[in-house]
DNA sequence: GACGCGTGGGT
DNA sequence: TACCCAAGCGT
């Protein structure tokens, strides 16, 4: 693979008229206020596959609570994990505290300054290592997201599938020998603010762009056909029959596995089923809430359908009101939390859907 | 290299 | 509606 830039690219002025309008058109963005490594830290985390208006109010709060490594470091899993509670990718918010724990120890709470340290840090890629590099340090080091892969795929034509790990490697190399002295964090910035505000995924306003004088795939014509990007799977149907076992005004409420998906949160309890029959539903229910959990339940009924997809599953779930009959000794992920207290327990938005029907009842 | 991992907004 | 997309990383 060549990673070599046409000849005919003009590097420097490349450079410059970017950063002119960067200079003169950058968002105002809470992230921006200074370059404070922490900061540009948990932010980079954040925007991780996430777009910059979500990301906002969660940052506030974040930043609020756990303002610097030391706080973050210090403070307690679920307090951390309540203030992600809806962000998605839970993994990245325990990754990055057991991170803070890492700088905190090992590096006296300084945010490491080279690719080699920076990199072995929870959470830490080739993007997000750039970018806190060059964005904190102003270290020469490129920051490759789907923004600058759009970017550099229209500015030099470039057909490489963008889905490959190949090809960010080649861009990266591309980028490297054109961050211009001095400025690798406001020229990184201004790539992905490019990508996000002129150069969008459909109808790219190249009118307005910046540097509508060195795309070749504008000259061409075919900005519209670019980037290539492979297509993705379709979300897998998974059929859940959920239970919420009343006692007493509480309701039954288990943590999922510390692994894999939506790790350490809480659910109602679920029962995986192929589409049946409305009785065997009732059925498996009953038995799988006495093997799983000890309790003896009477099936009541249907009060609701919910469905939640995610990017490889889709969840069509059934919930069932159930009565608690029997049973006391819950396993030790298990236990009944009174409705008002549900708040303080951190649920995947699938299970936000169904708390409304508690409130009915 | 392919897949698992969330959620919300845009067209 | 049914897609596509968004400042990726870990395994």
């Amino acid at each position: 693979m060549r990673y070599t830039l046409p000849e005919e690219f003009h590097v420097f002025g490349f450079a410059k008229d970017l950063l002119d309008w960067y200079d003169a058109q950058k968002r105002d963005l809470p992230w921006r206020i200074n370059r404070d490594p922490y900061r540009v830290w948990v932010s980079e985390i954040m925007l991780q596959q996430t777009r910059v208006d979500t990301v906002k109010p969660y940052y506030a709060n974040f930043m609020e609570k756990f303002p610097t490594v030391q706080a973050l470091a210090e403070a307690s899993e679920e307090d951390v994990l309540k203030a992600w509670e809806g962000l998605g990718y839970y993994s990245r918010v325990r990754n990055l505290q057991a991170a803070a724990r890492e700088v905190q120890e090992r590096y006296g709470g300084v945010v490491p300054k080279t690719p080699e340290e920076i990199r072995t840090l929870k959470g830490v890629g080739p993007y997000t290592a750039g970018a806190i590099l060059s964005i904190a340090y102003e270290k020469p080091e490129p920051a490759v997201d789907g923004n600058v892969m759009r970017v550099f795929s229209r500015l030099l034509y470039l057909t490489d599938d963008i889905a490959k790990p190949a090809t960010r490697i080649k861009i990266e190399h591309l980028v490297r020998q054109v961050i211009p002295e001095g400025r690798a964090g406001d020229f990184n910035q201004a790539l992905m603010e490019l990508g996000a505000m002129v150069c969008s995924p459909r109808s790219p306003q190249c009118l307005t762009c910046p540097v509508f004088d060195y795309c070749i795939a504008r000259r061409e014509g075919v900005q519209e056909e670019l980037p290539n990007k492979g297509k993705a799977k379709p979300p897998r149907p998974v059929h859940l029959q959920v239970a919420l076992i009343v006692r007493d005004g509480a309701v039954m409420i288990n943590k999922r596995p510390e692994q894999g998906l939506l790790a350490g949160m809480w659910e109602f309890p679920m029962v995986e089923t192929d589409v049946e029959s409305e009785a065997a539903k009732r059925e498996l229910v009953t038995q799988q809430m006495n093997e799983r959990f000890g309790v003896e339940v009477e099936v009541q009924e249907r009060i609701g359908e919910v469905q939640h997809t995610f990017s490889h599953l889709q969840w069509n779930m059934q919930v069932w009101l159930c009565d608690w009959i029997s049973g006391d000794e819950l396993p030790p992920t298990a236990r009944f939390a009174a409705v008002e207290e549900l708040d303080d327990y951190t649920f995947p938005v699938a299970h936000h859907k169904i708390r409304p029907m508690l409130d009915k009842k």
